[in-house]
DNA sequence: GAGGCACCTGATAT
DNA sequence: AATATCAGGTGCC
């Protein structure tokens, strides 16, 4: 038998343009969220199951946590309400739910017409406080290969290696596990069988180095103005075009790990240690660096190191102290998963719905609905499957559009 | 420094 | 149906 405590749901007043979980949570930056059920998110974090939904005014959010079944010597004192604030604490921490995310799109906007044309239809992405042992490992699962697998091997990484926190359902739901729980003499092998490919090699090597550091090693390399919970922000130095002190001399540390290049390092300087100038340059950015700020031709024809370091530098030049949180507004504007279909974004003005479509750059209405069709065509069975009521609502939405443009 | 290739795997396109 | 290409790159020559 096993006993949990199951909390109370609780909520937080969050509109959806300052977080959006359904684009934040997919978007390729944590890759161990699941759905729990329709409209429910769930993944197992500081020893508890956390799951959360989102309605146009609040962030509801529920923990569920295990109990131990052997009673200690002396029981320690867990009232609910201690544990609701903790959770609390830790949603506002994860979520990085201080900055203001409307002021933030709007100085990007002014700054730059792309993202001011782009933005408006990926509305509440945040970048995620993460754990930096995990953004680390996770990322360098990343390279090249698809989120979806990505995610499918994070799984395989807990549920082999990481502590069982509990269940929803029959879905079992693990942490990630530590730097030494992957230091096994027989983890690369392991990790060849379960599918995971030359990344096996770097992930075990990787976890060996970092469990031979002294603890808190990686944690040393954060953003000190973000700093892991619990601890007060200090100062982080004077931003330069290159990117502050510290966020270089992170950088530098995390490419010395195996597996570990220029792109994955800004990953994880970016999601798991607080350095907002980092940004990550994949194919991706570097097809929106050539289609929409000029780059690819001369000497940055190809994406070499030092291409990479002119896209960054560019980017941070343009967008400033957080260019990584506003690249990655766009990465995920660009993103498959999300185009074509309808964005989650839904605003309520005096109780009548208006759903957008994206690719504004379509600026004739009658030719949305058209847009919206082909790319269903190019969706997989499962994306399909996946997103066809919301599809259905774009077709709808668009078609009562292209009525009232006929009426007018 | 820059260029070129091999590298695991599974899904999708042709 | 077999084959090429792609997916949030990195290591090594």
């Amino acid at each position: 038998m096993i006993h949990i405590r199951i909390g109370d749901w609780h909520k937080l007043p969050v509109s959806l343009s300052e977080l959006c979980i359904n684009t934040t949570l997919r978007c390729g930056q944590s890759f161990r969220w699941k759905k729990s059920s329709e409209d429910e998110w769930s993944m197992a974090l500081h020893g508890r199951i956390l799951s959360l939904r989102q309605d146009s005014e609040y962030l509801h959010y529920r923990a569920i946590f295990p109990k131990p079944t052997n009673s200690l010597p002396t029981p320690p004192p867990s009232n609910s309400e201690v544990d609701e604030d903790d959770t609390l604490a830790l949603i506002k921490h994860y979520l990085n739910l201080e900055p203001n995310l409307a002021d933030l799109y709007a100085q990007w906007a002014s700054a730059d017409p792309n993202f001011k044309k782009k933005a408006p239809n990926f509305t509440g992405v945040r970048i995620l406080k993460q754990d930096a042992w995990e953004a680390l490992i996770g990322f360098i699962c990343s390279s090249n290969n698809n989120i979806s697998r990505i995610s499918q091997m994070v799984e395989k990484l807990c549920v082999h290696y990481g502590p069982l926190i509990g269940h929803i359902g029959t879905q079992a739901y693990h942490d990630f596990p530590s730097p030494s729980a992957l230091t096994g003499p027989k983890v690369e092998q392991h990790l060849r069988q379960l599918g995971f490919g030359y990344r096996a090699g770097y992930i075990y090597q990787t976890a060996v180095a970092v469990a031979q550091k002294e603890k808190g090693w990686l944690d040393a390399l954060r953003n000190p103005e973000s700093p892991v919970l619990g601890i007060d922000p200090k100062p982080a130095g004077e931003m330069i075009e290159g990117g502050r002190d510290g966020y270089r001399r992170a950088h530098e540390e995390l490419l010395a790990l195996k597996g570990v290049g220029p792109k994955v390092a800004d990953c994880v300087c970016l999601m798991g240690l607080g350095w907002g100038e980092s940004v990550p340059v994949d194919t991706h950015v570097w097809q929106i660096a050539q289609r929409d700020y000029k780059f690819g031709k001369g000497k940055n024809s190809s994406l070499t190191k030092a291409t990479y370091d002119a896209v960054a530098n560019k980017f941070r030049s343009l967008w400033g102290k957080e260019a990584g949180w506003a690249h990655s507004v766009l990465f995920t504007a660009d993103l498959k998963t999300f185009s074509g279909r309808l964005v989650a974004k839904v605003e309520v003005k005096d109780e009548v719905k208006i759903l957008k479509t994206e690719n504004e750059g379509l600026v004739k209405e009658e030719t949305i609905t058209e847009t919206a069709v082909v790319s269903v065509k190019k969706k997989t069975k499962r994306e399909f499957e996946e997103e066809e009521e919301q599809v259905l609502k774009v077709e709808e939405t668009t078609t009562r559009k292209s009525k009232r443009r006929k009426i007018t």
